[in-house]
DNA sequence: ATCTATGCAAATATTTTGCACGAGA
DNA sequence: TCTCGTGCAAAATATTTGCATAGAT
């Protein structure tokens, strides 16, 4: 994945800069975690890991991503009713939907927000550093699943 | 305070709705919680209560607040680098603004946000339940703070 | 050789829960 | 009286930290 070893690259470089050092266990990490899906958890993140490293422990995961912010590689999330979360730092800034019933997160971008966030923060005399937007909601898999079976019979029936 | 009774009142009707019972203790977090300033994290509330309630065990704070939130009283906020806070449920939508210098939470409205968050569901299929928009920057009082000797002296000379 | 990073375990922090007792309805 | 609620302590969960040693430069 060339777009996974650029990060990579500039992560050590990073740790150059900062007069750190690269290491397996770094390694490991952030390459699980750029690979792995987004939104991941500490702990699935440390699930990733052990599958191509064992010995890595869950306190190295939690420093590796700490790091990982601070490099500006990879972004916090505290959803509503889960734990906290890391994603990739996105190139261009967006936001989530997530599903209350399965837990599903989805991303958005939308142009409009970024103008309506930056006069609410110049009127409010805030330097605007970061717009976090949560959607929450229903998924349409969710939607469906709960849809009454008489309803459901009586759609299926139209659309087969 | 008219608006505080009338939400406690709201609350002892949910317990009773819900066969639940009102006690001492429920009152006072109750109270404690619309009376404090808004968003609280469970300990800032806890040490709000036990000055009029010494016997209040956190436990029964965080047992109270699930509860207000189950009456749609109350809503849970996880911001950023800080604790899970809660605040009185808003008579209206509203977001969020919080200073990454000083922690300062403050809030706002834009009506033009609710049509975007809708348009934005609609289109992922979502039924939207809830929209939080965080903004994160730096206050007024900490850019000033923060700003430079020389510039300040020389805009304040310029004000004088 | 030097000094950072890691594993491990213990400490911390936050939130939940079990249980015996106290107290609303 | 009959539950339900509470305090307390312990457990569960999430995260951080101290320390001896492995490992990077």
């Amino acid at each position: 994945m060339k777009n996974g070893d650029r990060r990579v690259a500039a992560f050590r470089a990073y740790l150059a800069r900062a007069g750190l050092r690269s290491t397996r266990q770094r390694d490991a990490v952030v390459r699980a975690f750029l690979a792995g899906g987004r939104h991941l958890t500490i702990w699935q993140l440390h699930q990733e890991v052990v599958q191509a490293d064992p010995r890595v422990n869950v306190a190295t995961v939690f420093r590796t991503l700490k790091l990982l912010c601070r490099a500006g590689l990879a972004v916090e999330r505290r959803f509503a009713h889960s734990l906290t979360r890391y994603e990739p730092a996105p190139p261009r800034p967006h936001h989530h939907l997530i599903c209350s019933q399965c837990g599903h997160i989805e991303e958005f971008e939308d142009p409009a927000l970024e103008g309506i966030h930056a006069g609410v923060a110049r009127r409010a005399g805030f330097a605007l550093a970061d717009a976090r937007v949560e959607l929450y909601g229903t998924c349409p898999a969710c939607r469906e699943a709960a849809r009454p079976a008489a309803r459901r019979r009586r759609l299926t029936a139209r659309h087969a």
